[in-house]
DNA sequence: AACTTCCCTGACGGTAGCTGTCAGGGAAGT
DNA sequence: ACTTCCCTGACAGCTACCGTCAGGGAAGTT
């Protein structure tokens, strides 16, 4: 950060009101403490009616909250926010509407060296869309409210793709985008546990007026990644899948959005997963089958076995 | 007078909004004139919306936007530009700093009531990552650049994961982010002819002092699309593939990464997509295989006897 | 067309200024 | 007495800044 976008940020930290220390400053803006107390000398030199308390309870305030300190943003910051709001867009982000806004405000700052500038590094990249259901951004935008101010949702969820009349009520505590899918975190009084569900299989959603409390520290990261698939209902032994393969198909596999969890060791022609038996017999086939010939299963037996009565199951019913 | 001070002064100076000369600034503020164009340029390069005037009754103003109204934001638009920053970042954006810088600035320019409204309805969305492979940011920064800029690169490119030591000349034109991928569209001199190379494909690059010229109207996307797979040589005429399935499995097949583009047509439990011979023998099974039972081939039959060949093929090889 | 007023930039030599480290001092609170 | 706070001077290293010189182009006037 140059010189001026410290000072700067110094006096935006002074412009919010509350007492700031020069410890406080210096963490923030990884400075040395020397060097914040002689920008803040700088400062009131040149006329900024800084008030400096020592001892205990010290820091320092503005006489008054009036100094203008305008925000600025060099044509490097613009252009990677301009890209970020693609990123975005591309996501399918439910706040599109005040981004563009924002965006639209950046816009009109610059004058027009710095637009030349801004637009020749944006058009370096082009962020290519993929499919995406029916926009959901509706349904986000309501969830959205919910979570932030605590209140629950009764949704009408559907996971089979077929019509079920039930509602739950839901107390969403996140909002989760993962694998270019959006999902809801939440308590689940139905089922009475913090279930995840999908938004694009919610058939319909209510804001209801029930408040209730956010859990502390809730990572819904963690969470999340604990229950990918359906829960196999008891606990198994883990077991090792030895795939070998060729170079691309390994590095492939290896950044699977679902074996990549499982990853335990991988040389240039191998890979070793860990997984729960259950799992291993019922999923893992069906994700192997794509990669075709290019990666082979050495481990374990079962599954070579697996794999080939699931081909075979496949035969039958491709022939009919 | 500090620089820092006569900066300052420049900036109070433009905000008065009359046109002022660099020879009036330097009498005023007892500089050499050429201080006061390096005064300018920083406060430019730093994202101030200076206009500059050249000749007679030349000088220096600011953007108008700027004087009336200073670049300010809504808690809900500052909540939106975090919340891109963070999709940039899960997609691996090569400008992550310059994006941290303009993030860390906004986050340090709001005051406390927006910074606590600001995060809770930040914390209301999570974003988890999916895998990806080993940092390519450098390599990106550097496309980056020579995109920009209209410079070529050397690349040394590895699609098979086999070692080769053919150098590629390339003029980058576009830097292409879809699917979770990075791809660098260009020139390629080696081929000559327009290909796409994925990033994290490229074994060395290096950049060079051949200029080239961007072509006009250039759309990475339309040539993208079009280049998804290996080209298939010889022109072969349209097919109609029919699947019939539940709604889930068809809805997820017309969102497919890549037989989305082909969607000609559907219902609730059919769809019909419309494709080369060649690719539908070579490559759909494949990409069919991982649906099991939950969709099924109604035409072509060819395709239906292929999967046969497939899966008996399969059958065989894991059985060794 | 020539001239003048304006913004602009690169290169150079010299040095001013900036930074972090170290040492030391005083005010305020527990 | 101790701790937490603001504060300052001095130093070495080195980076960035400054004024000077030279040159270029745009815009307006005569």
């Amino acid at each position: 950060m140059s010189k001026i976008d410290n000072i700067l940020a110094i006096l935006w930290m002074l412009n919010s009101g509350e007492k700031i220390t020069a410890k406080q400053i210096s963490e923030k803006l990884e400075m040395n403490i020397r060097t914040v107390y002689r920008y803040i000398d700088t400062l009131s030199t040149s006329g900024v009616p800084i008030i400096s308390d020592t001892g205990h309870n010290g820091g320092y305030t503005l006489l008054n909250n009036f100094i203008e300190a305008p925000l600025f943003f060099d044509f490097e910051e613009q252009t990677s926010l301009f890209h970020a709001a693609v990123f975005a867009e591309e996501a399918g982000y439910y706040g599109g509407e005040a981004l563009n806004r924002a965006i639209s405000k950046l816009s009109k700052y610059s004058n027009q060296e710095q637009e030349a500038k801004i637009n020749q590094h944006f058009n370096s990249l082009e962020v290519i869309r993929r499919f995406n259901s029916l926009s959901i951004a509706g349904f986000l935008n309501e969830l959205e409210l919910s979570v932030a101010d605590g209140y629950s949702v009764k949704i009408h969820y559907d996971k089979s793709g077929e019509q079920q009349l039930k509602f739950r009520l839901v107390d969403p505590y996140r909002i989760i985008y993962w694998n270019n899918k959006w999902y809801v975190i939440g308590f689940c009084h139905l089922r009475n546990e913090i279930r995840s569900f999908r938004v694009d299989r919610i058939e319909s959603l209510m804001p209801t007026e029930n408040k209730f409390e956010q859990p502390e520290n809730f990572s819904a990261s963690d969470f999340f990644k604990k229950n990918l698939l359906p829960t196999i209902e008891d606990k198994e032994e883990i077991t090792p899948l030895i795939i070998n393969g060729g170079y691309r198909a390994l590095e492939d596999i290896c950044q699977h959005w679902f074996l990549g969890h499982y990853l335990q060791e991988r040389s240039s022609d191998q890979a070793i997963f860990l997984l729960e038996k259950g799992i291993l017999h019922t999923y893992i086939p069906y994700l192997l089958l794509p990669y075709g010939k290019s990666i082979q299963v050495i481990e374990p037996i079962s599954l070579k076995k697996r794999l080939v009565e699931v081909l075979s199951d496949l035969i039958n019913f491709h022939q009919k």
